[in-house]
DNA sequence: ATATAAATTTAGACAAATCTAAAAATTGTT
DNA sequence: AACAATTTTTAGATTTGTCTAAATTTATAT
Protein backbone atom coordinates (compact mmCIF):
# COMPACT_ATOMS: atom_id res chain seq x y z
CA UNK A 1 0.00 0.00 0.00
CA UNK A 2 1.85 3.19 -1.20
CA UNK A 3 1.18 6.62 0.85
CA UNK A 4 -0.87 8.26 -1.78
CA UNK A 5 -3.21 4.82 -2.30
CA UNK A 6 -3.30 5.46 2.01
CA UNK A 7 -4.23 9.10 1.45
CA UNK A 8 -7.05 8.64 -1.12
CA UNK A 9 -8.50 5.58 0.94
CA UNK A 10 -8.66 8.51 3.84
CA UNK A 11 -10.19 11.14 1.52
CA UNK A 12 -12.88 8.50 0.62
CA UNK A 13 -13.41 7.73 4.27
CA UNK A 14 -14.18 11.15 5.28
CA UNK A 15 -16.07 12.03 1.83
CA UNK A 16 -18.31 9.11 3.04
CA UNK A 17 -20.06 10.54 5.53
CA UNK A 18 -21.32 13.54 3.04
CA UNK A 19 -22.08 11.53 0.33
CA UNK A 20 -24.52 8.45 1.54
CA UNK A 21 -24.51 7.13 -2.66
CA UNK A 22 -20.72 7.14 -3.52
CA UNK A 23 -18.61 9.64 -3.49
CA UNK A 24 -18.54 11.78 -6.68
CA UNK A 25 -14.37 11.60 -8.13
CA UNK A 26 -14.67 15.73 -8.10
CA UNK A 27 -14.98 15.79 -4.71
CA UNK A 28 -12.12 13.01 -4.09
CA UNK A 29 -10.09 15.51 -6.45
CA UNK A 30 -10.84 18.68 -4.27
CA UNK A 31 -9.86 16.97 -1.58
CA UNK A 32 -6.74 15.35 -2.39
CA UNK A 33 -5.64 18.78 -4.48
CA UNK A 34 -5.86 16.88 -7.71
CA UNK A 35 -7.28 16.63 -11.25
CA UNK A 36 -10.80 14.72 -11.50
CA UNK A 37 -8.39 12.74 -14.32
CA UNK A 38 -5.75 11.27 -11.40
CA UNK A 39 -8.86 10.60 -9.04
CA UNK A 40 -10.48 8.47 -11.60
CA UNK A 41 -7.01 6.95 -12.26
CA UNK A 42 -6.36 6.35 -8.36
CA UNK A 43 -9.94 5.00 -8.21
CA UNK A 44 -9.53 2.59 -9.96
CA UNK A 45 -6.31 1.10 -9.17
CA UNK A 46 -8.07 0.95 -5.61
CA UNK A 47 -10.60 -0.91 -7.23
CA UNK A 48 -8.22 -3.37 -8.99
CA UNK A 49 -7.05 -4.22 -4.89
CA UNK A 50 -10.58 -4.21 -4.02
CA UNK A 51 -10.33 -1.43 -1.39
CA UNK A 52 -12.65 0.75 -3.32
CA UNK A 53 -16.23 -0.34 -4.90
CA UNK A 54 -16.30 1.43 -8.36
CA UNK A 55 -18.65 1.75 -11.13
CA UNK A 56 -17.74 4.16 -13.64
CA UNK A 57 -20.22 7.53 -13.47
CA UNK A 58 -21.29 6.15 -10.13
CA UNK A 59 -18.75 7.09 -7.30
CA UNK A 60 -16.76 5.71 -4.99
CA UNK A 61 -16.94 3.72 -2.02
CA UNK A 62 -15.12 2.09 0.35
CA UNK A 63 -15.10 -2.00 0.40
CA UNK A 64 -14.57 -3.74 4.01
CA UNK A 65 -10.94 -3.93 3.29
CA UNK A 66 -10.78 -0.34 1.78
CA UNK A 67 -12.74 1.28 5.36
CA UNK A 68 -10.76 -1.12 7.44
CA UNK A 69 -7.49 0.54 6.33
CA UNK A 70 -8.25 3.91 6.55
CA UNK A 71 -9.30 3.54 10.13
CA UNK A 72 -5.78 2.35 10.54
CA UNK A 73 -4.72 4.88 9.07
CA UNK A 74 -6.47 7.58 10.73
CA UNK A 75 -5.90 5.56 14.01
CA UNK A 76 -2.44 6.02 13.83
CA UNK A 77 -3.00 10.06 12.32
CA UNK A 78 -4.35 10.67 15.77
CA UNK A 79 -2.49 9.06 17.96
CA UNK A 80 0.43 10.73 16.80
CA UNK A 81 -1.29 13.85 17.26
CA UNK A 82 -1.81 12.99 21.03
CA UNK A 83 1.91 12.06 20.95
CA UNK A 84 3.04 15.46 19.78
CA UNK A 85 0.95 17.14 21.62
CA UNK A 86 1.06 15.28 25.42
CA UNK A 87 4.68 14.48 24.80
CA UNK A 88 6.84 16.76 22.72
CA UNK A 89 5.14 20.38 23.50
CA UNK A 90 3.37 20.91 20.51
CA UNK A 91 0.33 22.88 20.74
CA UNK A 92 -2.60 21.51 18.63
CA UNK A 93 -2.61 23.98 15.23
CA UNK A 94 0.83 22.43 14.86
CA UNK A 95 0.36 18.61 14.92
CA UNK A 96 -1.90 18.13 11.63
CA UNK A 97 0.82 18.17 8.87
CA UNK A 98 3.32 15.98 10.77
CA UNK A 99 0.88 13.51 11.69
CA UNK A 100 0.35 13.21 7.88
CA UNK A 101 3.54 12.30 7.34
CA UNK A 102 3.66 9.91 11.11
CA UNK A 103 0.35 8.07 9.74
CA UNK A 104 2.17 5.91 7.06
CA UNK A 105 4.73 4.51 9.36
CA UNK A 106 4.22 0.71 8.78
CA UNK A 107 4.64 -1.05 11.88
CA UNK A 108 1.93 -2.88 14.06
CA UNK A 109 4.37 -3.04 17.16
CA UNK A 110 4.85 1.07 17.06
CA UNK A 111 0.67 1.61 17.10
CA UNK A 112 0.43 -0.75 19.75
CA UNK A 113 3.60 0.80 22.08
CA UNK A 114 2.77 3.99 21.14
CA UNK A 115 -0.99 3.65 22.38
CA UNK A 116 -0.03 2.15 25.37
CA UNK A 117 2.78 4.57 26.16
CA UNK A 118 -0.19 7.57 25.78
CA UNK A 119 -2.39 5.12 28.46
CA UNK A 120 -4.80 4.95 25.36
CA UNK A 121 -6.43 7.75 25.24
CA UNK A 122 -9.95 7.77 23.91
CA UNK A 123 -9.23 11.42 21.52
CA UNK A 124 -7.34 13.14 19.79
CA UNK A 125 -5.99 16.58 20.78
CA UNK A 126 -8.94 18.18 18.56
CA UNK A 127 -11.16 15.81 20.33
CA UNK A 128 -11.84 13.45 17.07
CA UNK A 129 -12.32 9.94 18.84
CA UNK A 130 -9.31 7.53 18.26
CA UNK A 131 -10.13 3.91 17.07
CA UNK A 132 -9.19 1.36 18.92
CA UNK A 133 -7.29 -1.64 17.32
CA UNK A 134 -9.96 -3.30 16.13
CA UNK A 135 -11.17 -0.56 14.12
CA UNK A 136 -14.09 0.83 16.74
CA UNK A 137 -14.71 4.22 16.41
CA UNK A 138 -16.74 5.78 20.12
CA UNK A 139 -19.07 7.97 18.87
CA UNK A 140 -19.38 11.29 20.77
CA UNK A 141 -22.19 12.82 21.99
CA UNK A 142 -22.09 16.42 20.44
CA UNK A 143 -23.48 19.01 18.48
CA UNK A 144 -22.14 22.17 16.62
CA UNK A 145 -22.47 25.17 19.17
CA UNK A 146 -24.12 26.72 16.41
CA UNK A 147 -27.27 25.18 16.88
CA UNK A 148 -27.64 25.61 20.51
CA UNK A 149 -30.05 27.41 22.00
CA UNK A 150 -30.11 30.72 24.29
CA UNK A 151 -29.50 29.56 27.69
CA UNK A 152 -28.51 26.50 27.40
CA UNK A 153 -24.63 25.45 28.38
CA UNK A 154 -22.07 22.47 27.72
CA UNK A 155 -18.28 21.61 27.48
CA UNK A 156 -16.26 22.11 24.59
CA UNK A 157 -15.51 18.65 23.09
CA UNK A 158 -14.16 19.24 19.72
CA UNK A 159 -13.54 21.54 16.55
CA UNK A 160 -15.12 20.29 13.08
CA UNK A 161 -12.72 22.67 11.48
CA UNK A 162 -8.70 21.84 12.74
CA UNK A 163 -6.66 24.34 10.47
CA UNK A 164 -4.46 26.92 12.38
CA UNK A 165 -5.96 29.54 11.36
CA UNK A 166 -9.52 28.37 13.51
CA UNK A 167 -7.33 26.71 16.49
CA UNK A 168 -5.25 30.14 17.02
CA UNK A 169 -8.50 31.89 17.03
CA UNK A 170 -9.64 29.70 19.57
CA UNK A 171 -6.62 29.99 21.58
CA UNK A 172 -6.86 33.75 21.27
CA UNK A 173 -10.51 33.66 22.88
CA UNK A 174 -9.28 31.02 25.74
CA UNK A 175 -11.25 28.40 24.08
CA UNK A 176 -10.04 25.00 24.17
CA UNK A 177 -11.57 21.53 24.98
CA UNK A 178 -13.11 20.98 28.35
CA UNK A 179 -14.00 24.24 29.00
CA UNK A 180 -17.47 25.18 29.98
CA UNK A 181 -19.41 27.09 28.19
CA UNK A 182 -22.94 29.17 27.82
CA UNK A 183 -24.88 30.73 25.22
CA UNK A 184 -26.32 34.45 26.54
CA UNK A 185 -27.49 35.44 23.29
CA UNK A 186 -27.77 34.67 19.42
CA UNK A 187 -27.99 37.80 16.90
CA UNK A 188 -30.80 36.94 14.30
CA UNK A 189 -29.16 39.22 11.51
CA UNK A 190 -25.99 37.55 11.73
CA UNK A 191 -26.36 34.59 13.37
CA UNK A 192 -23.76 35.54 16.12
CA UNK A 193 -23.51 34.44 19.29
CA UNK A 194 -22.91 35.87 22.56
CA UNK A 195 -21.10 33.19 25.32
CA UNK A 196 -19.66 32.23 28.06
CA UNK A 197 -16.00 31.17 28.19
CA UNK A 198 -14.06 31.67 31.47
CA UNK A 199 -16.41 34.02 33.07
CA UNK A 200 -16.32 36.47 30.73
CA UNK A 201 -18.71 37.03 27.68
CA UNK A 202 -17.51 37.06 24.11
CA UNK A 203 -19.41 37.21 20.91
CA UNK A 204 -18.34 34.14 18.30
CA UNK A 205 -19.37 34.70 14.38
CA UNK A 206 -21.53 31.91 12.93
CA UNK A 207 -18.38 30.10 11.37
CA UNK A 208 -16.90 30.05 14.37
CA UNK A 209 -19.88 28.71 16.19
CA UNK A 210 -20.40 26.28 12.94
CA UNK A 211 -16.94 24.74 13.78
CA UNK A 212 -17.05 24.31 17.73
CA UNK A 213 -18.73 21.23 18.80
CA UNK A 214 -19.95 21.34 22.45
CA UNK A 215 -21.37 18.37 24.70
CA UNK A 216 -24.59 19.96 26.32
CA UNK A 217 -25.41 19.33 29.66
CA UNK A 218 -28.42 16.82 30.18
CA UNK B 1 14.74 15.84 -1.32
CA UNK B 2 12.68 12.53 -1.69
CA UNK B 3 13.12 9.63 0.23
CA UNK B 4 15.36 8.37 -2.21
CA UNK B 5 17.34 10.55 -2.08
CA UNK B 6 18.11 10.85 1.17
CA UNK B 7 18.87 7.21 1.22
CA UNK B 8 21.49 7.18 -1.52
CA UNK B 9 23.34 10.29 0.57
CA UNK B 10 23.40 7.75 3.62
CA UNK B 11 25.03 5.75 1.87
CA UNK B 12 27.58 7.52 0.29
CA UNK B 13 28.25 8.85 3.79
CA UNK B 14 28.54 5.69 4.98
CA UNK B 15 30.65 4.08 2.25
CA UNK B 16 33.08 7.53 2.50
CA UNK B 17 34.87 5.80 5.61
CA UNK B 18 35.19 2.68 3.44
CA UNK B 19 36.53 4.53 -0.20
CA UNK B 20 38.22 7.81 0.68
CA UNK B 21 39.23 8.66 -2.76
CA UNK B 22 35.59 8.96 -4.37
CA UNK B 23 32.58 6.11 -3.47
CA UNK B 24 32.14 3.65 -6.73
CA UNK B 25 29.23 3.22 -8.43
CA UNK B 26 29.30 -0.31 -7.46
CA UNK B 27 29.84 0.03 -4.22
CA UNK B 28 26.82 2.53 -4.13
CA UNK B 29 24.84 0.26 -5.88
CA UNK B 30 25.16 -2.88 -3.45
CA UNK B 31 24.91 -0.76 -0.67
CA UNK B 32 21.30 0.68 -2.21
CA UNK B 33 20.25 -3.01 -3.34
CA UNK B 34 20.00 -2.22 -6.76
CA UNK B 35 21.63 -2.15 -10.12
CA UNK B 36 25.41 0.44 -10.90
CA UNK B 37 22.87 2.05 -13.44
CA UNK B 38 20.48 3.23 -11.12
CA UNK B 39 23.50 4.33 -8.90
CA UNK B 40 24.81 6.34 -11.98
CA UNK B 41 21.59 7.82 -12.36
CA UNK B 42 20.88 8.84 -8.61
CA UNK B 43 24.45 10.13 -8.67
CA UNK B 44 24.19 12.51 -11.94
CA UNK B 45 20.73 14.17 -9.94
CA UNK B 46 22.36 14.12 -6.77
CA UNK B 47 25.28 16.06 -8.44
CA UNK B 48 23.32 18.27 -10.57
CA UNK B 49 21.71 19.30 -7.07
CA UNK B 50 25.22 20.03 -5.86
CA UNK B 51 24.68 17.41 -2.70
CA UNK B 52 27.19 15.31 -4.55
CA UNK B 53 30.74 15.89 -6.67
CA UNK B 54 30.62 13.67 -9.31
CA UNK B 55 33.04 12.99 -12.06
CA UNK B 56 31.99 9.97 -14.68
CA UNK B 57 34.44 7.11 -13.71
CA UNK B 58 35.92 8.82 -10.62
CA UNK B 59 33.12 7.73 -8.01
CA UNK B 60 31.33 10.07 -5.51
CA UNK B 61 31.85 12.08 -2.70
CA UNK B 62 29.38 14.24 -0.63
CA UNK B 63 29.36 18.24 -1.11
CA UNK B 64 29.85 20.00 2.29
CA UNK B 65 25.81 20.40 1.81
CA UNK B 66 25.39 17.11 1.04
CA UNK B 67 27.27 15.86 4.24
CA UNK B 68 25.10 17.97 5.99
CA UNK B 69 22.04 16.42 5.15
CA UNK B 70 23.33 13.18 5.41
CA UNK B 71 23.95 13.60 9.17
CA UNK B 72 20.88 15.11 9.76
CA UNK B 73 19.14 11.63 8.04
CA UNK B 74 21.55 9.61 10.23
CA UNK B 75 20.77 12.28 13.73
CA UNK B 76 16.32 11.40 12.85
CA UNK B 77 17.87 7.87 12.69
CA UNK B 78 19.80 7.46 16.08
CA UNK B 79 17.11 9.51 18.48
CA UNK B 80 14.25 7.74 16.47
CA UNK B 81 15.90 3.95 17.96
CA UNK B 82 16.51 5.80 21.07
CA UNK B 83 13.24 6.45 21.38
CA UNK B 84 11.89 2.97 20.05
CA UNK B 85 14.19 1.51 22.68
CA UNK B 86 13.38 3.58 26.08
CA UNK B 87 10.51 4.94 25.74
CA UNK B 88 8.51 1.94 23.61
CA UNK B 89 10.02 -1.16 25.18
CA UNK B 90 11.58 -2.09 21.59
CA UNK B 91 14.88 -4.00 21.53
CA UNK B 92 17.64 -3.39 19.75
CA UNK B 93 17.35 -5.85 17.09
CA UNK B 94 14.07 -4.15 16.34
CA UNK B 95 14.32 -0.88 15.74
CA UNK B 96 15.92 -0.49 12.40
CA UNK B 97 13.62 -1.22 10.13
CA UNK B 98 11.29 1.33 11.45
CA UNK B 99 14.06 4.33 12.21
CA UNK B 100 14.12 3.48 8.27
CA UNK B 101 11.14 5.10 7.86
CA UNK B 102 11.14 7.53 10.41
CA UNK B 103 14.55 9.13 9.61
CA UNK B 104 12.93 10.84 6.75
CA UNK B 105 9.82 12.36 8.29
CA UNK B 106 10.20 16.18 7.67
CA UNK B 107 10.30 18.31 10.75
CA UNK B 108 12.98 20.39 12.32
CA UNK B 109 10.76 21.14 15.82
CA UNK B 110 10.12 17.34 16.02
CA UNK B 111 13.26 16.59 15.94
CA UNK B 112 14.40 19.09 18.64
CA UNK B 113 11.54 18.33 20.84
CA UNK B 114 12.10 14.36 20.88
CA UNK B 115 15.98 15.25 21.74
CA UNK B 116 14.76 17.21 24.40
CA UNK B 117 12.23 14.64 25.24
CA UNK B 118 15.06 11.82 25.65
CA UNK B 119 17.29 14.04 27.50
CA UNK B 120 19.93 14.46 25.00
CA UNK B 121 21.26 11.24 24.66
CA UNK B 122 24.69 10.89 23.14
CA UNK B 123 24.01 7.34 21.70
CA UNK B 124 21.69 5.49 20.25
CA UNK B 125 20.98 1.83 21.48
CA UNK B 126 23.98 0.09 19.28
CA UNK B 127 26.38 2.78 20.80
CA UNK B 128 26.83 4.82 17.71
CA UNK B 129 27.02 8.56 18.42
CA UNK B 130 23.98 10.80 17.71
CA UNK B 131 24.85 14.10 15.93
CA UNK B 132 24.02 17.25 17.72
CA UNK B 133 22.11 19.92 16.03
CA UNK B 134 24.86 21.56 14.43
CA UNK B 135 25.90 17.88 12.90
CA UNK B 136 29.24 17.28 15.17
CA UNK B 137 29.48 13.83 15.58
CA UNK B 138 31.50 12.98 18.87
CA UNK B 139 34.31 10.18 18.53
CA UNK B 140 34.02 7.26 20.58
CA UNK B 141 36.77 5.99 22.07
CA UNK B 142 36.74 1.87 20.80
CA UNK B 143 38.06 -0.62 18.81
CA UNK B 144 37.06 -4.07 17.87
CA UNK B 145 37.18 -7.07 20.29
CA UNK B 146 39.15 -9.19 17.93
CA UNK B 147 41.91 -7.10 18.38
CA UNK B 148 42.23 -6.85 22.29
CA UNK B 149 45.24 -8.97 23.30
CA UNK B 150 45.26 -11.76 26.39
CA UNK B 151 44.51 -9.93 29.29
CA UNK B 152 43.04 -6.53 28.45
CA UNK B 153 39.56 -5.69 29.31
CA UNK B 154 37.15 -2.75 28.92
CA UNK B 155 33.60 -2.04 28.17
CA UNK B 156 31.40 -2.83 25.13
CA UNK B 157 30.50 0.64 23.89
CA UNK B 158 28.82 -0.69 20.17
CA UNK B 159 28.45 -2.71 17.69
CA UNK B 160 29.44 -2.67 13.96
CA UNK B 161 26.51 -5.12 12.82
CA UNK B 162 23.50 -4.16 13.61
CA UNK B 163 21.62 -7.12 12.10
CA UNK B 164 19.40 -8.41 14.07
CA UNK B 165 21.24 -11.72 13.63
CA UNK B 166 23.69 -10.06 15.63
CA UNK B 167 21.94 -8.54 18.47
CA UNK B 168 19.93 -11.59 18.80
CA UNK B 169 23.24 -13.70 19.67
CA UNK B 170 24.57 -10.92 21.99
CA UNK B 171 21.57 -11.37 23.78
CA UNK B 172 21.76 -14.97 23.82
CA UNK B 173 25.23 -14.58 25.07
CA UNK B 174 24.24 -11.54 27.77
CA UNK B 175 26.33 -9.47 26.14
CA UNK B 176 24.91 -6.09 26.14
CA UNK B 177 26.09 -2.29 26.24
CA UNK B 178 28.31 -0.98 29.25
CA UNK B 179 29.42 -4.60 29.92
CA UNK B 180 32.46 -5.46 31.54
CA UNK B 181 34.75 -7.53 28.98
CA UNK B 182 38.13 -9.52 29.60
CA UNK B 183 40.29 -11.49 26.71
CA UNK B 184 41.10 -14.55 28.83
CA UNK B 185 42.31 -16.39 25.09
CA UNK B 186 43.19 -16.29 22.07
CA UNK B 187 43.23 -19.46 19.90
CA UNK B 188 45.37 -18.94 16.71
CA UNK B 189 44.03 -21.42 14.29
CA UNK B 190 40.42 -19.18 14.17
CA UNK B 191 40.86 -16.37 15.95
CA UNK B 192 38.25 -17.65 18.45
CA UNK B 193 38.13 -15.55 22.05
CA UNK B 194 37.62 -16.84 25.25
CA UNK B 195 36.23 -13.70 27.33
CA UNK B 196 35.07 -13.02 30.49
CA UNK B 197 31.54 -11.41 30.73
CA UNK B 198 28.80 -11.42 33.92
CA UNK B 199 31.20 -13.35 35.89
CA UNK B 200 31.66 -16.12 33.19
CA UNK B 201 33.84 -17.68 30.65
CA UNK B 202 32.20 -17.90 27.19
CA UNK B 203 33.94 -18.40 23.02
CA UNK B 204 33.30 -16.15 20.32
CA UNK B 205 34.20 -16.47 17.19
CA UNK B 206 36.46 -14.45 15.26
CA UNK B 207 33.31 -13.14 13.22
CA UNK B 208 31.63 -11.69 16.43
CA UNK B 209 34.60 -10.70 17.74
CA UNK B 210 35.41 -8.26 14.83
CA UNK B 211 31.92 -6.63 15.06
CA UNK B 212 31.58 -5.93 18.60
CA UNK B 213 33.36 -2.54 19.95
CA UNK B 214 35.07 -2.28 23.44
CA UNK B 215 36.88 0.96 25.26
CA UNK B 216 39.92 -0.35 27.16
CA UNK B 217 40.41 0.31 30.62
CA UNK B 218 43.58 2.69 30.59
C1' DA C 1 -37.12 15.93 -26.05
C1' DT C 2 -33.38 18.14 -27.41
C1' DA C 3 -29.69 21.32 -26.48
C1' DT C 4 -26.54 22.78 -23.09
C1' DA C 5 -23.93 22.36 -19.06
C1' DA C 6 -21.55 19.66 -15.78
C1' DA C 7 -19.21 15.62 -14.38
C1' DT C 8 -16.47 11.87 -15.58
C1' DT C 9 -13.52 9.04 -18.25
C1' DT C 10 -10.05 8.13 -21.81
C1' DA C 11 -5.87 8.93 -24.36
C1' DG C 12 -1.46 10.40 -24.47
C1' DA C 13 2.43 12.74 -22.19
C1' DC C 14 5.70 13.52 -18.34
C1' DA C 15 8.87 13.02 -14.12
C1' DA C 16 10.86 9.90 -10.67
C1' DA C 17 13.07 5.81 -9.81
C1' DT C 18 13.99 1.74 -11.33
C1' DC C 19 15.37 -2.14 -14.69
C1' DT C 20 17.90 -4.81 -18.78
C1' DA C 21 21.00 -4.90 -22.41
C1' DA C 22 24.54 -2.83 -24.87
C1' DA C 23 28.34 0.40 -25.31
C1' DA C 24 32.27 2.77 -23.48
C1' DA C 25 35.98 3.56 -20.28
C1' DT C 26 39.20 1.89 -16.99
C1' DT C 27 42.12 -1.53 -14.98
C1' DG C 28 44.83 -5.68 -14.99
C1' DT C 29 47.76 -9.11 -17.26
C1' DT C 30 50.96 -10.96 -20.00
C1' DA D 1 51.34 -2.29 -25.79
C1' DA D 2 47.42 -5.10 -26.61
C1' DC D 3 43.84 -7.99 -25.06
C1' DA D 4 40.68 -9.41 -21.56
C1' DA D 5 38.14 -8.50 -17.50
C1' DT D 6 35.90 -5.33 -14.76
C1' DT D 7 33.55 -1.19 -13.90
C1' DT D 8 30.74 2.38 -15.31
C1' DT D 9 27.72 4.72 -18.30
C1' DT D 10 24.15 5.13 -21.84
C1' DA D 11 19.93 4.00 -24.18
C1' DG D 12 15.53 2.51 -24.01
C1' DA D 13 11.70 0.37 -21.35
C1' DT D 14 8.60 0.08 -17.06
C1' DT D 15 5.73 1.59 -13.03
C1' DT D 16 3.53 5.09 -10.17
C1' DG D 17 1.21 9.10 -9.90
C1' DT D 18 0.34 12.96 -12.01
C1' DC D 19 -1.10 16.25 -15.88
C1' DT D 20 -3.74 18.35 -20.26
C1' DA D 21 -6.90 17.96 -23.76
C1' DA D 22 -10.44 15.57 -25.91
C1' DA D 23 -14.29 12.42 -25.76
C1' DT D 24 -18.12 10.52 -23.42
C1' DT D 25 -21.80 10.16 -20.17
C1' DT D 26 -25.12 12.10 -17.06
C1' DA D 27 -27.87 15.95 -15.42
C1' DT D 28 -30.44 20.23 -16.31
C1' DA D 29 -33.38 23.44 -18.49
C1' DT D 30 -36.19 25.25 -21.61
Amino acid sequence: MTLSEENYLKAVYHLESTFSEGVPTNAIAEEMQTKPSSATDMVKRLAEKELIAYKPYQGAKLTKRGKNHAIKVIRKHRLWESFLVEKLNFSWDEVHEIAEQLEHIKSEKLIYELDKFLGYPKTDPHGDPIPDEEGNIELIQKQVLAEMEKGEEGICVGVNDSSSAFLQYLDKNNISLGKKIKVIDKEEFDNSLVITVNEENITISSLAANNLYIKKYK
